[in-house]
DNA sequence: ATGAAAGCGCTAACAC
DNA sequence: GTGTTAGCGCTTTCAT
């Protein structure tokens, strides 16, 4: 291995100018950076990461926990993340919580025994209770969840606003028996993306003067099987359904499936409506009415918060909350019988984030 | 930040015994042992795994190189890869390539730069003229391609094997008129995915008695637009195709939304097969006849083989290929007419790994 | 079974 | 502009 002694020994200067000219720091002879750089090349040398780390007290890496990588979400969320975090001079590490609350407290600790510089953290399952955890002395931003209790800083999708448009939406499109996938009633305070998005669907009804059937929200997982065959208990409850929310993109395509395999036509006898707005939903057949959250605009905000925090630039009483924005996306899944079906599919569109 | 010297003055002892505590070595009496444990309890102490890093010469860090992250075979690659390098000691840093050679020798770079233990590259665009940055002094393991002039280790699919696998159930389904899209014929020595994949299908269809149309083998990025595009062009020059083979699932999907926007029915009209049985495949509609890769297999093999090749035990000239097998999925979208559809999806099966 | 000394490769702080 | 000194937190080596 060679270090910086080795380079500097060839040039004929001391380790420091070696380092100078490694960091680009400017005041270096013009000269003397040539001859640094023609020992760099001709032996070959990169910095030692980690000797530099040690010295800065930083790792350079940060940690993305979330609950699977291999769904279009967490993979399209994933690649945002890396990219910009990159941008920001950090390496991301991807940490699978599986969905679990366990999994997402052991993230965090986890996170700290590696070491990162902070943690992104996706969860879904921290209840108010585990708050404790995320006062840590350590740096943490939280995605996808709105904690109401606890001083973190936060992004979160305005999953009640979107909710309230996927309801609009289908009773603009004439549905009147309407039902959730994926969905489920809030216990207290705390509101995770599920019960968040059946709560302003169901408020959104309930302005329109309609009234969601409790039997019609299935709190099923977010996996292709298990929304595959909510659509048979959900008809064995509501025969007649007409339009169905599905929590996620990835449950609306399983449900597609599962209402194909009861031989219903969408959106002629049921119309379906999604959220995420993943690239798979546009080339569905038919391709499936969504629900599309600004996730680049929540990634920016997401890193930007967790830097601050990592630079300590934030007081620790200072948390923020950032919601990201939504905006519908209709497609053929939701298309009125009247009118013409829409083509799938369009280019994203340029949300706004809202911030607090 | 709590370092092993406070933890040691906390307990009375010396640094090196809370070291000996902290990585389970045997010979500690069990008093010292809770003493000093009872010190990391009380202050909270969590190694540096940077110092440690340093000190031992590693950084625990192996990196995955890959195309994109967002699209299913990869994030299903990812979540295998970064599971089972945590089983063997390592966090994994995942890079994007852009599926472009530069992209793919920057990792290279890269990866050094960033002092990774090691590097898993899936590589699709390296030539066989890129074989002097693979000889690196730096363990690579290469996924995905075969190499066939540059000694280096690498795990593959049987690309061959499937694309035969695809023609010959194609046959055997009734179509005659056969075409490919994301298909690319072999410009020399060196074979990657698509080529492999052509190659394979055209030598069965040869076998058979078929010539594959050059023109019916469409070269097409790998992205849904794209894919459902090529269809258009496709039935330009044929347009009575009745059995198309997509180089991925993911060009599949793409082609079965673009059949469907031209008014052909699948499998009625044209008999859809696809490579890598991802979970979306099994749930489209129709569901999605594949070929299935024993990834988990090849992720073993991969990462079997990079953490040899980093502690160093095996010689510099012992470069190992691994051929991981591959097996027809059958579904609805190259179903018989004559016998009933078959209903999607089974359970994965075991498929077997070969080892030259 | 435990401790003391040394040093991994780098850079902050200061001296020149 | 460039060099010297010191030390980040840990573990290897060797002594006790």
């Amino acid at each position: 291995m060679v270090t910086m002694q080795d380079v500097a020994r060839r040039a004929g200067v001391s380790a420091m100018t070696v380092s100078n000219v490694v960091n680009e720091r400017h005041y270096v002879r013009e000269e003397t950076r040539r001859k640094v750089s023609a020992a760099i090349e001709e032996l070959g040398y990169t910095v030692n990461t980690t000797a530099r780390n040690l010295r800065q007290g930083r790792t350079g890496v940060i940690g993305l926990a979330l609950s699977e990588i291999d769904r279009p979400y967490f993979g399209r969320l994933s690649a945002l993340v890396v990219r910009r975090a990159r941008q920001h001079g950090y390496e991301v590490v991807i940490e699978i919580t599986g969905d679990r609350r366990e999994g997402e407290m052991a993230a965090i600790q986890h996170s700290r025994l590696r070491s990162y510089d902070g943690l992104l953290l996706y969860a879904s399952q921290l209840k108010a209770d585990d708050s404790s955890l995320l006062r840590a002395d350590y740096p943490i931003v939280l995605f996808g969840e709105r904690t109401y209790t606890t001083p973190v800083d936060h992004v979160v999708v305005a999953n009640a606003e979107g909710g309230a448009l996927a309801a609009r939406h289908l009773l603009e499109r004439g549905c009147s028996r309407l039902a959730m996938v994926g969905g489920r009633w809030s216990d207290g305070d705390d509101a995770d993306v599920a019960t968040a998005r059946t709560q302003g669907f169901a408020d959104a009804l309930r302005d329109a003067g309609q009234v969601l059937d409790p039997e019609a929200v299935r709190d099923t997982p977010y996996t292709l099987p298990a929304s595959r065959d909510a659509v048979g208990s959900l008809l064995a409850v509501m025969p007649d359904v007409d339009g169905i929310f599905c929590a996620t993109d990835w449950v609306a395509l399983g449900v597609m499936r599962g209402l194909a395999d009861h031989g219903l036509r969408i959106p002629e006898d049921v119309k379906v409506i999604g959220f995420d707005d993943v690239e798979e939903a546009a080339f569905a057949r038919p391709s499936l009415s969504s629900i599309a959250p600004d996730l680049v605009g929540m990634v920016d905000a997401a890193l930007g918060l967790l830097v601050e925090r990592v630079a300590g630039s934030r007081g620790a009483d200072d948390y923020r909350e950032v919601v990201g924005g939504v905006q519908l996306r209709a497609r053929e899944s939701t298309a009125d019988e009247r009118g013409p079906a829409i083509r799938a599919p369009e280019a994203g569109g340029d949300p706004h984030a809202g911030r607090r």
